[in-house]
Formats: C-alpha cells, sequence, structure tokens
DNA sequence: AGGCTGATGGGGAAAACACCCTATACCGCC
DNA sequence: GGCGGTATAGGGTGTTTTCCCCATCAGCCT
C-alpha cells in the first residue's frame, strides 16, 4: 500500500512532534522527514522528495514562503501547504504566491490537517474553513503555481525577502554576506533596495515590517485568550 | 449623583469612541477626557485628576506601563487599568509591576468595563476572566501599587523604557534627543545601558525585545480567525 | 555621612549603515 | 535580438551606531 510522504517544516521541536504523532496514527501518511529551518526545509526536500510538505510560515535562516519558491522552482511537484498561527489576507496571498497549494491555521483540526494533505497530494487545494470564507475574491485558479502572480504594491524579490529576514533577525550586512555566501556590498544593495521598495528607511522598521509580515517573529509573541 | 470620573488613553480614535459611546450609557460613569499617547495621558491625569485610567498597553511616545508609572507616583490614588490586546503572564505581571489595579483584554464584554471601572474606584482589582483563572501564582496583596515590587530579571529605568520605545519606533538618537529635550550623547547612553541589560546589540534586536514586551505594536497586527 | 543608582552630559574611535554612482552577467519576454 | 529585471560587486561619502573613557548632580537607603 502507498503511503503519502511528507516532510515537517518547523522550527518549534514540540509541534514537529505533535505533527508527527498525530499524523502516524493514519495508515496512509508518512512523515518521512523533518526541517527545523527553511534552508534545511529545501535541502530535505532535494533529498527525501516528499509528496506534501508541512511548512511554517515564521521560521529562521530561510521564512517558509521564500522556501515555498525554492521548492517550487525545483521541484513542482511538491506539494506545499503553508502553517500560521495567524492569518489575513496578506498572509494568504503571499503564500498562494509563492506557490502554497494550501494554507492552515495552526489551531486547525487533526482532521482537517489530514484531508488537506490527502487532497493537495490528490493536485487540489485546501484552506482553513475560517479562510475559505473569504476565499471568493483570491481563490487560485488551481494552477497558482503555473503563472508567477504580480504582486500590485511591493513585489520584494526572494534575495530580498531572505535579506530582510536576516537583518530583522539582527545580523550584520557582514554576517549576512557570509552567510548568504555572497558580498557584503551586494547586502548593502538588497538593503537599500528594500528601504526604497518598502519606503521604510531604518532597521527598527525594516524589523517591524518583517514581524508584522510574519517572516519573523518577535521573541515573546505568545497570545494566551 | 456622583459620578466616576474617567480618562480614556488609547491611540485610536476608534477605540475610544466606542469605550466613551459604551461607557456614557451608565448613568455612574462619565468619561472626562481622553488622550492619545502616553504622554498626552500623564499630562491629563495631571489637568483633569480623574479617579479611573482606561489605559491601552501600546502607544505612541510613551507607552502605557510607562504612563501607569508616572502617574501613580504623582496621583496614587488614581486607579489605572490596562487595556491589551494581547495577555500573557509577563504582561500582566509587568502592568501589576506599573502600578495597574486591573487588566482587561480588549474583547472584553462592555459589562465587564464597567464592573472593572466600579470595582477598582471602590478600591479593588479587577482582571478579565481569562486571565483571574491564572491568577492564584501573582494575585497582588490588593496593595501592589503601594510596594515597588523589584523585577528579578532586566529592571529598566522609566527613562530608558522611553528611549526603547522610540528606538523600535524608528528614530534616530537625535530624533530621539530633541523628542525628549535631552543631549544627543545622554540618549547615547540609555541606548548603551540598555543592550548592556537586555543583552542584546542591535537595533532590530532592540525592536523585536519591544514588540515581544508589548510595548510597541509592529505594524501589521492583524489576526483574524 | 557615605554609598549607590539614575539621569544628565562630553570625548573619542571603530564599525556599521544610508545613499549616491558605476558595472557585468544571466534570464525570460516580446 | 534587444529590453527589463535580478543578482552580483566595487567606489565614495557622510551619518549613525556601538562601545570605551570620563564627569556632575540629585535622590534614596543604611
Amino acid at each position: 500500500m502507498k503511503q503519502i510522504t511528507i516532510l515537517l517544516a518547523d522550527d518549534h521541536t514540540i509541534v514537529r512532534e505533535g505533527f508527527r504523532m498525530m499524523l502516524e496514527l493514519e495508515a496512509d501518511l508518512e512523515v518521512v522527514g523533518e526541517a527545523e529551518d527553511g534552508r534545511a526545509a529545501v535541502a530535505m526536500v532535494k533529498k527525501l522528495q516528499p509528496e506534501v510538505v508541512l511548512m511554517d510560515i515564521a521560521m529562521p535562516l530561510l521564512n517558509g514562503l521564500e522556501a515555498t519558491r525554492q521548492i517550487g522552482k525545483e521541484f513542482p511537484a511538491t506539494r506545499v501547504i503553508m502553517l500560521s498561527a495567524h492569518s489575513d489576507d496578506a498572509y494568504v496571498t503571499n503564500a498562494i504566491e509563492s506557490g502554497a497549494v494550501g494554507f492552515l491555521l495552526k489551531q486547525t483540526s487533526a482532521q482537517d490537517v489530514c484531508r488537506a494533505i490527502r487532497e493537495v497530494q490528490k493536485g487540489n487545494t485546501f484552506f482553513s474553513p475560517s479562510i475559505s470564507k473569504r476565499q471568493d475574491r483570491l481563490n487560485p485558479p488551481a494552477s497558482a503555481r503555473t503563472g508567477v502572480l504580480k504582486k500590485k504594491a511591493a513585489p520584494l524579490t526572494s534575495r530580498e525577502m531572505e535579506v530582510l529576514q536576516l537583518i530583522a533577525e539582527g545580523k550584520a550586512n557582514k554576517e549576512t554576506a557570509s552567510e548568504l555566501g555572497i558580498g557584503m556590498k551586494t547586502v548593502e544593495k538588497h538593503r537599500e533596495n528594500l528601504m526604497r521598495k518598502l519606503d521604510i528607511h531604518d532597521t527598527a522598521g525594516l524589523t517591524r515590517y518583517a514581524i508584522g509580515a510574519g517572516i519573523i517573529e518577535s521573541s515573546v509573541q505568545v497570545t494566551i485568550v
């Protein structure tokens, strides 16, 4: 019997463990690997070529959106489901544009996660119920992956998103350069372009933007209600 | 008939208007003033000496915690109820330490807001139901205001909190200096002390800390679930 | 009275950043 | 085949930040 192979990408070990336990109760699902950051996720996809990736948006090194974009470029057959604690239209739109074929809120029930995996593996899309309700106006033509959609406002490039994330994580240009394996002047250039595109001209502003956009998390983002 | 005088402090006009309409349906409550930032709140308390202040945590110029601390120092009779969209133990603890005698989540019902105002005016404390549930271990001895509680970890001073907030808002040292009416070297010194106390050595890190601690909000903090 | 801390300043130096210029190589689109 | 966008990289210049050193003054506790 053929199982659906799954890669988990989330920086919180406890979350990965929870998903793994939950998914392995299902006979037709198999977790073949785990990644604790976006870069590892891309590498694991290359190595394991899973059918489905459950990907958190906010991860260190490389965020989920960017990782998804890179995966989609190399392995278009891999179906990525985005996970996020929050959801608003911008998040969902970004996820779809990066090539995700599903979007789940973290409080989604286990059944829905399993359903989502089975649906996307069959080539369909799946969104959390509360998102689907307002999907009418942004429901993609099922071929969201094939065509690259244009953002109207601030179309940040992949590299710019990576640099933005590292800036918001507190990396100096020099560190970012060595981390990405490029020159410092190039990092400065990306930073310059970011500031021009977003019309934000200080590090604190870029950090707030990155947090607001879900690219990184702030340290204490607990929201017990 | 004696009404309870109330000052509203929140940077969102729509929120203040909502509270005002809500509170003025009650015969025994009177909104005597509104402030749209922490500094204005302190000034308004001086001028109006209200009995109760409804204070948002995240406000520009001076956050609610710091404003509460300054109010408590000059007008210990004024009872401050803290408002916040989020709540975790750190938020609540900080609020209590700053001298607040109540803590309400923003989705609290109108009845609870009125109840809270009446309770704190009588000298009692009031916390949102969901917070009260885990109050056992941090319930203050009703005289929280009289004794200044010591934080264990990083006791930032008032001035440092103000400077931290302005840094996280993207102000350069020079701007902060003119905004606070002090010299640039003094601002640099506060920034230096902040970095040493928090063991954070870059602007992005300070910004993340400020957001995580509820001192400011990140730009896109929408959480539709 | 002496000690501690917070708030206020100043000098200086090294690093980082912001913003301007230029340039090349690659890739996809029309 | 050129045109535009992306990524790469270097130069230059002025500003800002980071981190040392130093000091004074007021308030508070012992």
